[in-house]
DNA sequence: ATGATAAACGGAGACATCTCCGCTTGTCAA
DNA sequence: TTGACAAGCGGAGATGTCTCCGTTTATCAT
């Protein structure tokens, strides 16, 4: 699901692999020392020791590097969501559902910076990164999952793409952000307020 | 409400009027051949001759001077809203809250691409853009003073300010251009599925 | 009028994004 | 091995954002 770029048709070339690794360890080094939003393309690629060229070949953008470095907790986050979903099999759809948003959120906690920094979309990209990333796709298709089997054995039934559109975009960095600092919300309420605002109880 | 900068404290020097002039005349007829998204600030400062640091003096980004380019139309905007209640007192509020929605709706259609200038906020910009601005404050107030009068004879209170950051974060430029371009939503279709998801219905 | 003063100006320049294209280098078939 | 060639490299440069600061200018009290 996530290897579209790791591993590619047909053999990396050498020189590249090693490449794409010193891109990687230099962005970490750079994220951890100054912040993933004080970092620039440019820096990278001279901490890389490697041209801008290079670099931009490589990921067309910040969010493209992110979601790289983010790959592994990524893959992390949905086995923990799978784990969690098969220990819980018999509990209501609704139960689960909670249980996804609380996973969600301690991740977007662990990773605020990095995250935010795979949902970053200048308004300058074409491209909406953030809604057509993997992680997005793939926890869009979750939550719709689990609506329509609400839907199943309830009563009338809003459109769950729609609604896991608008349930993403609350969870979104920010919107999540703004909730934290300028709110002043602690995860846990804000959770709290989530499921009072979509519906989301007993 | 919306004047605090076109009439300052005490009056604007003679060459500064000038100069707003220029600019919003400049920036209004770039927007016009080529689109609010593709014309830079450099291009504004060009067309209005004058220099990049003349005008970053009087707006700091370009949402500043898209907010400023549509300050009438946000007036009207209002004026408008301020009349369907008057005309609409006895409707419960939820019915307001739609004709609200509604007006909202209509005026981001008209005027998308302005708007989403307003909104915009590149990631290095440090202050939230979107949510300080005068037409967000204002209408968030609104929409909070309703759900208050919802609640009021209702049951349960869910915090009627988050919940009206939720509603405007999906009714955000980001969440409609994407609801109306890739999953193909009309206006008419989309204000529906806010009322479903949202739970604003008779 | 005129001079003091603060406001406004403007453009050089620091730094960012992103592309283009000639050069280099790994790879694989022969 | 080796040679052809696609893949990869890199950095100059186009364009953009945004700031700094020496210079100009409008305004107002005198």
């Amino acid at each position: 699901m996530f290897d579209s770029q790791s591993t590619p048709p047909r053999s990396e070339r050498r020189d590249a692999a090693e490449n794409r690794q010193r891109i990687l360890d230099a962005a970490l080094r750079l994220f951890e020392q100054q912040g993933v939003e004080q970092v620039s393309m440019n820096q990278i690629a001279a901490e890389a020791q490697i041209g801008p060229g290079t670099l931009y070949r490589r990921y067309r953008n910040k969010a493209e590097l992110c979601t790289d470095l983010m790959k592994e907790n990524i893959i992390l986050l949905f086995d923990n969501i799978e784990a969690y979903l098969n220990d819980n099999k018999p509990e209501p759809a609704i139960e689960r559902l909670k249980g996804i948003l609380n996973l969600f959120i301690r991740f977007r906690e662990k990773k605020s910076q990095l995250l935010a920094g795979v949902e970053e979309s200048t308004t300058t990209n074409r491209s909406r990164s953030r809604t057509h990333g993997p992680l997005y796709l793939e926890l869009h298709q979750l939550l719709v999952d689990l609506f329509d089997e609400m839907a199943d054995s309830g009563k009338a039934r809003p459109n769950s793409v729609f609604k896991a559109d608008m349930l993403l975009m609350a969870l979104s960095s920010d919107s999540y952000s703004f909730q934290r600092t300028e709110r002043g919300y602690s995860p846990e309420l804000f959770l709290e307020q989530i499921c009072l605002t979509f519906d989301l109880n007993v």
